[in-house]
DNA sequence: AATGAATGAGGGTTCATTCAT
DNA sequence: GATGAATGAACCCTCATTCAT
């Protein structure tokens, strides 16, 4: 296995300048390849994009990918680890802010949307090649999901209890009825469209709420 | 081409009552070929599918295949057919039905719903797999699904126009917002879980109208 | 075999009208499906022209050619078949007539140029096709062509004898040399060019004589 | 593309002489596929020789085919390649050397059929598989094999000005009238038969020289 | 750390031909 | 005489992966 040790290194370098005193070099290659394949995948979906593809456009060739990485689907994996630790990160902040519960759901369904935007291309592949992963892999890329949904069901659990909320919905449906629309995002957003993200994000979490209201 | 005159005979038998004169069987090698696929596709996704899976589940040669179908993306291409076809009858039908607008759009919500659920093997494909398609049909599916949307924008316009709805989001993005909770209904629904479909759909046709409110 | 007794019919109907006595149908299927055959292995090449094709463009299915023909292979003999018979009915006339035999030789030598040309297509498929034909068949064409040229050869030797050619160029050679312009108008000719058939006759038949002179 | 750099290599090993310190082989399996490609196919014809056989024979897999050549399409395309540079460089050669413009003729003449029959396998394929060729590679081949006949025409017309050859027969129908008879070669000629090439060559070249006295 | 030649299994597709009707 | 659904074998090609260097 080549890959334990480098791998939480992707997607920043902590500003150091590469002036800084002896750290080990942050692998362009590695990165470079992991930006490709994120780009390629969301283009023209994993099944149709190619090793070789990857490497050409990495420009690389496929000995140093497989140096990098164990294998295609190891690829896409890391894909799918960023996403999972970023929205993760995230939810966990606005659920433990302080403040009244409709605010912090409010404020983590608009940032959800925001951030899934923000990062587009991971969030395509992650919606739409799940089911291309090895069973394993699956399994408990499907495990982190479910626990990230709880974490936000049990949000929306806290307001029901408080009566802020409505409780004649499941609070598990409002969830799947929710990231429905999150899920949609990269179907039909278009950077150049009328609204930012923020709006969207803004629009959406009204009527998140809205439809909540006891 | 072999197709063109018997592709129409997929879903109806032409309204011949059983019993009638033609009481040959409708191609039924067509039918087979086309629910093996469609069950295949849905299981395991369209690029993990091989054709000789396919006519080996229907128990014909590749070559039959061939004889009704002009390739694999033929095939996922009736699926698609069928279900945009399924689609339009059923929201044509709620939207010109007599009452006021928030009910007529309250069934069509909770019918889609049901509809989706009801065929939801056809509808993984439909949400997942569009963009296996060639690029050509896949521009002729998005216009027909773009005016599915358009349509069912123009009623939520038409509650906002009589003052039923609020009108401080875009009715665009209100579909958008609802619709993806419909494509996410592949992801998460178990015929074997709590809620049935009829459930689900007054849950969601709920949640909709709630957050419409003005 | 299906084939003995229509085949001979396949170019001519002797110019009887259709309201002929009681003579058998002219098979104007069979005859279509010829026509069409030819004309694509012409443009395409044998290889590249499918059975459906040609059906297609003569307006009949597949049955209706295996009710005809065979197999494709004989399709192609029978195209052969007609060229054979027409060159050589065609060098007889020339051989056998009276007159001095230069004349002979040049009067034949122009007549096959301008023969070849009135059925380019013929002879592009007789030209280019004759090794996809089956081995059996291959030989018996071979044997009809080398009668042919032998036929071609004697006349030369005649004039050689006679002292009316040169005789330090093998006659065989001199076959051989001249057919291969032959053959090659396939691949140049064009009907639009600056010169008739007629005039490209006229010219191959006086190098080939002024070539022979002693 | 992974060929750019070693295909130039085929037929020369860069003057290095043996012994040089590069000593290692000149990718002997991309040698070794096109020979017996070129074997085969001159054998059997391009549409019978599968890619299998090809492969088998030169004792790799397809995988290492594909490695070198971009499809079976290339594999022909070498072939022409090989020959027309072949050509080319060879009636330069002749028609720029000094001496008067009938010897020249005279040997260019004698020396394609030489050369054509050393190469008989390549020039077999050259003359009757040109149609299978992609159509935009058959206008480049078609392209380079005029500029190759408009030098050996310039050359006739040298002759003709300068009163040496007739003028009364059109110098490009003198070079389709010989051209054709080396084509030709390919279907008659026998390693074993009564005639050496060179024989052959000066014979051929006799009776053009003849059929142009003035 | 990186190369790239080679593998080998599998993919989608084509097609001449057959045969029950 | 003619149909056209179905066969089955072969075909060209792709690709993730390995490994000697």
């Amino acid at each position: 296995m080549a890959r334990g040790d480098v791998r939480d290194r992707t997607m920043d370098d902590g500003g150091r300048g590469p002036g800084g005193a002896g750290e080990r070099r942050e692998e362009p290659v590695r990165r470079r390849l992991l930006a490709e394949a994120t780009r390629l995948f969301a283009a023209k979906g994993f099944e149709n994009t190619s090793v070789q593809e990857i490497v050409s456009a990495a420009g690389v060739t496929k000995g140093a990918m497989y140096h990098y990485f164990d294998s295609k689907d190891d690829l896409l994996h890391e894909v799918y680890a960023r996403v999972l630790r970023l929205q993760t990160d995230r939810l966990d902040r606005f659920a433990d802010a302080p403040g009244p519960v409709a605010d912090r759901v409010r404020a983590a369904a608009a940032d959800v949307i925001v951030t899934t935007i923000e990062n587009l291309d991971d969030f395509k592949i992650f919606f739409r090649s799940m089911h291309q992963l090895a069973p394993e892999t699956q399994r408990s890329v499907r495990a982190e999901r479910r626990r990230y949904h709880e974490r936000f069901r049990d949000l929306i659990g806290e307001g029901r209890r408080t009566g802020v909320f409505r409780d004649d919905v499941p609070a598990d449906l409002v969830v799947d009825y929710f990231f429905g629309s999150v899920h949609h995002l990269g179907t039909w957003f278009r950077p150049d469209g009328a609204l930012s993200a923020r709006e969207i994000g803004d629009h959406f979490a009204g009527l998140l709420l809205a439809s909540l209201r006891p």
